[in-house]
DNA sequence: TTCAATTACTACTTATGGGTAGAAATTAAA
DNA sequence: TTTAATTTCTACCCATAAGTAGTAATTGAA
């Protein structure tokens, strides 16, 4: 019950960015250093985040990443939508395929609240809001 | 952001068997069918959770497994800490290794409260109080 | 004792996530 | 135009989860 190690280095790579809004452009030799992630993996998950329209790229000498939009437009749960991360609503926790409101597993009720709970944390945490709290990584 | 396949195995087959207490033991077979999980690869879930001791197996002509303990004293819990999809408490949502109080990850704040609500359902849901819900799955 | 019904063990295959290597493409500046 | 700094692409490798196959061990009953 954890998320992937794509959508945590993602996090901590957007929400490093946005925490350094300074800077206009950051490379993945950078990123790479300061975050502590392997540079060829930490490349392959941002050419995926660029594909996503949450960041650019800026190819060539000078190049690097930035933000596409404004790192308030851009949600927790976005990220996590591209690592196929996210808790979608009609997906069962014990993984059957007819589980609603009328058929349901064992744990249906019981799952409901943090279910709801962590949705709605992942999907209103903006990252402009994650960043400011004086985290460094 | 999911159980694995192993857990949510164990936590179906567990509660249909809470849900059958009548039936002293159950078979590999049985269970196979009805809850349609492969038999060999639930055998193999099986004889993790002899080996927890939240089961016991009896070998040979009318064998099968039966509960080690009462459901009422099995929690959610116990199921996954076999498969080793508890959350634990020093676990950090983005995998850093030195996510505490003074210094945390960029989500440490806003995981709180659906990380404790999570782990509060799954070490108080007990086999029993899930298995009497009128789930058949 | 033999047989059939059962779980346990060992070893394998396949799929996926995590990670790496090398070269191609792009671009600003010298 | 050449060079160096960058991202991107393609193709791998490795570890683990998921699933399968065959056989050994166990046991109640005929």
């Amino acid at each position: 019950m954890q998320l992937s190690k794509s959508s945590q280095y993602a996090i901590r790579i957007l929400s490093y960015m946005a925490n350094h809004k300074d800077s206009k452009v950051m490379t993945a030799t950078e990123l790479s250093e300061k975050l502590d992630i392997p540079y060829k993996f930490l490349t392959k998950i941002m050419t995926d985040i660029v594909k996503a329209q949450l960041v650019i790229s800026i190819r060539g000498r000078d190049g690097g990443y930035a933000f596409a939009r404004e790192p308030s437009e851009i949600l927790i749960n976005d990220i996590l939508e591209i690592f196929h991360d996210a808790i979608e609503d009609e997906q069962c926790v014990l993984g059957i395929g007819f589980c609603n409101g009328i058929t349901k597993c064992a744990l249906h009720d019981q799952w409901m609240e943090p279910k709801m709970l962590m949705q709605k944390m992942f999907r209103e945490s903006t990252l402009e809001k994650i960043a400011g709290q004086g985290c460094k990584i």
